[in-house]
Formats: structure tokens, sequence, C-alpha cells
DNA sequence: GTAACTGCAAAATATTTGCATCCTT
DNA sequence: AAGGATGCAAATATTTTGCAGTTAC
């Protein structure tokens, strides 16, 4: 039984080709993925609304996060152990997207300091995206 | 001479009144709005095209900013007047979302902490999306 | 066998482009 | 007067929904 399945099982989820496959990138892929990425490198072509659909489940159940981007497009990233707790899925992580290759890369092992927020803000997850020159492209 | 004309002078665009009450809407407002909201409260029904464009035009200026938004949604805020040197726009804001009313503040005047990135990745710029509570919520 | 997942079709939304007309400078 | 901005129509692209057939458990 190889890793992706495992982590399908783990999360109750029934193991499927797309899923199985869509899983296999996250983890082949260096960085963060989005939907078309997903659709072009996906040897088997899965119908579109497959991939809405198994993104969606995944981002439910905590294996993925979505990383905010400035622009329109919508960036997914597996989570690590830590960051899904009995479905609570905090956000706390550093994003960093190179403005040369575009890769988005999700480091979770970088802690987000502290910010001071004005009077009566209160603070639940914060995400911090980081746009420069990534190790690949200097 | 009201303040959104003088702004629109001072990049150089042509004064309409689509990008005079649109630039109103942003000064009137709060927090961040997203397209949807500014076709919704424009008094006067602007055409969608002419939304985009604009949003389009004063984000290329640096009278706006978008704000990354975990979701699908783009948000827009203006700038302040240090956020935007000679076309140069620096991103580095902080923005909070509110989990209940989900309006976004944009806090120009919190500085973002150092954050400490692996070996090899040089930042450029730096956003920091919060989300929780906000003041009025409470 | 049953519940859940997938693919197809189609609907609903969102965004972009071309072009003629109108407005700002 | 000239160039840019707008509105309309239409082309694209994106996302959602319903349903029938298939697959995993």
């Amino acid at each position: 039984m190889d890793g992706v399945t495992l982590i399908l099982k783990k999360y109750g989820l029934a193991i499927t080709e797309s899923r199985k496959q869509i899983l296999e990138l996250f983890k082949a892929s260096e960085g963060a993925l989005a939907h078309a990425d997903i659709e072009k490198k996906s040897s088997a072509n899965f119908d579109r609304v497959t991939i809405y659909r198994t993104l969606q489940t995944f981002l439910e159940k905590g294996i993925i996060h979505s990383i905010p981007t400035a622009d329109n497009s919508v960036l997914y990233a597996l989570c690590k152990d830590e960051c899904a707790i009995t479905g609570h899925h905090h956000d706390n992580h550093v994003h960093f997207v190179c403005n040369q290759c575009s890769v988005a890369y999700c480091l979770d092992n970088i802690t987000i300091p502290e910010v001071k927020l004005p009077e009566g803000f209160e603070p639940k997850e914060a995400a911090v995206v980081i746009k420069g020159i990534c190790k690949n492209c200097r």
C-alpha cells in the first residue's frame, strides 16, 4: 500500500484512481499547484469537474490547503501532518512565490512572527505570502 | 476640485465619471472592495466591463492594490501615498479579514516583522493576511 | 447491495476582446 | 481634433449543478 493510499484511508475517503493520481501530483511537485496545472499534468485526463470536486474534498478534509495570491489564481498545496488536526485546519503557513518561475513554495517549518494589531482586532489565523527569487532561479 | 479628482490628476488619468465614483466608493468604504461590491454599490450603473478596466488601470498606476484571499475572490483597497512610488508598488501591507462580517481591512500602518527564509530564498515583497474578529464584531 | 465517486451535459458566473460612439484634454 | 474611455455585443474561460452510470467498500 503506497503513501497516497494511506493518506486517503486516514481521512476516510474512497481510494479512487483520480484521487490517487492527484495526490501523487502534489507529492511529486515541489511547489503548489493550480487547478490548471493539475489538468495539464495528469496523464490520464480526468474530467475538469472531477478535479474541482477532488480539490474541494481534499480541502474540506484538510489534506491540502489553499494559498492566497494577489491575482485571480488559487493555488493548492499538500498539508503537513501538524496542519490538519481533526478537521481543524490552521493556515499559519508562510508561502513563497517566485517572481521568476512563478513556483509557489509552502514553507511549513517557518513560524510566523507576532504581528501587532490595532486595538480591537482579534487574530485567529495568519497567512504570509512572500514574493521574491527562489533558490532555483538565482 | 475634490480629492478624487486630485488623485486622478496626479496619476495622469482622464477625469471621468466612473473613475471618480469608483474612487469615491473606495474612500467611503472602511474596508476593501471586491468587483461585485463596486457593481452593487455604485448608484450609477456602470458597465461591468468599465469596472474591470477601471480597476485594472488603478492597479497599474498603483492607486489601488489587490489583497490576496484564500478563496477565489480578489479584493482591492486604496493605496496610501507611500505605497506607490513612481509606479513601483510595494505590497508590504497587513490585511485583516473578519471571519464574522467578512470586511477586509487594510492596515497600512502596521509593519511586517522580518521572516526567516530558508537558504537561497530572496524576499522582495511580503503580504500578510490575518483572519479573526474585527473591532466591530466583538 | 449501497453509498459514494465519476463523467457528461448544461447552466450559471466571471472575465476578456473588438468595435463604434462619446467624452476629456 | 486626437486620443483615450465607455458601452454594447459577443467570445472565452471558469465554476457549479443535476443526473445517470460506474466503482469502492
